[in-house]
DNA sequence: TCCATTTATCTTGACGTCAAGATAGGTGGA
DNA sequence: TCCACCTATCTTGACGTCAAGATAAATGGA
């Protein structure tokens, strides 16, 4: 009935009502990860669109400006380091040569592989997005302490190789 | 080049070499916060399945059958509840109906409101699904030793709260 | 040399989501 | 009573993503 968003401990007081005989504890734990990631992302996202990009074309850019001279990567690349399926990438190349940020060759030595490299201009948006993105980071992380900081990746590593 | 996924702690070392003036910390942090989130979902996703449903399907009839008896809110209602737009309400709606999960009604009071209720179909597969979702959650958190747990769920709780 | 097999990328169709706007019903003051 | 305005929901169009399959090129063994 209300109108109103729940927090995660509020959810697991309803299901506490309904269904008693379920033990919900890493459910708040894990619709606490849920939410924390959406701000981030949001307030991330936020930050690309000031530089005209969303998250998937500052993922490519940042991709290949971060693998060095000469910014430039197979599609397959770039498919094993954004963690996405094939079509995804092709998507992305797309939308980004559109826009003029990167161009596609072809490689010599293997006519099937395509050569995703930054143009000019895709070098300078990304090398600016990314200062900002930085700064956003920062922004939302300094409001932890240092030792908060340092706990917290801590658990997150460790539950992260544990998974 | 290299064919593989990078760790968000290869990630850093890469912008460590093209960009040393870049703060990375912050970035390390917040890039295990996500692919914590992402291997997570994708488990949940898979619970999710087995009963028929996915995330969004999932969360439209948790909502409804934690809301208590009789297991009805507004289209309204849903959209505050679940965080998203009246679009993405409309569709979850239309797509759980189509499965006979859900049934929309008219209010006599309003007759711009949709209420939607759980059916006796879809008050089952919720039911069951929820015992399974809870299971799974168990699971993946139950690598984390009580006091890790602990600790975690108080740092994401001050963390969300200072945001 | 040939061709079956493997590899790299692209295409297609389906989803879930959002922003913006359309539609229809409710409400309050003149 | 009317109507301008507000409210609740639905529609439309654009994206980003994936799974599955299509296409084209490389490879290796007979």
């Amino acid at each position: 009935m209300s109108e109103k968003t729940l927090s995660p401990d509020d959810i697991r007081a309803q299901w506490a009502v309904e269904r008693p005989d379920l033990a919900t504890e890493p459910m708040a734990l894990i619709g606490r990860m849920g939410r924390l990631a959406r701000v981030l992302s949001e307030a991330m996202e936020a930050t690309f669109a000031r530089h005209g990009l969303n998250y998937a074309s500052f993922d490519l850019l940042a991709t290949l400006r971060r693998s060095g001279d000469p910014y430039a990567l197979t599609a397959g690349d770039l498919m094993a380091q954004m963690m996405i399926t094939s079509g995804t990438v092709t998507n992305r190349i797309n939308r980004l040569e559109a826009q003029g940020l990167v161009v596609r060759r072809s490689d010599k030595n293997d006519a099937r592989r395509a050569i995703v490299a930054l143009t000019e201009a895709g070098f300078a948006v990304i090398d600016r997005a990314v200062e900002d993105h930085v700064a956003t980071q920062k922004r939302l992380t300094e409001m932890l302490s240092a030792e908060e900081f340092v706990q917290l990746d801590g658990l997150l590593r460790s539950w992260l190789d544990r998974l």
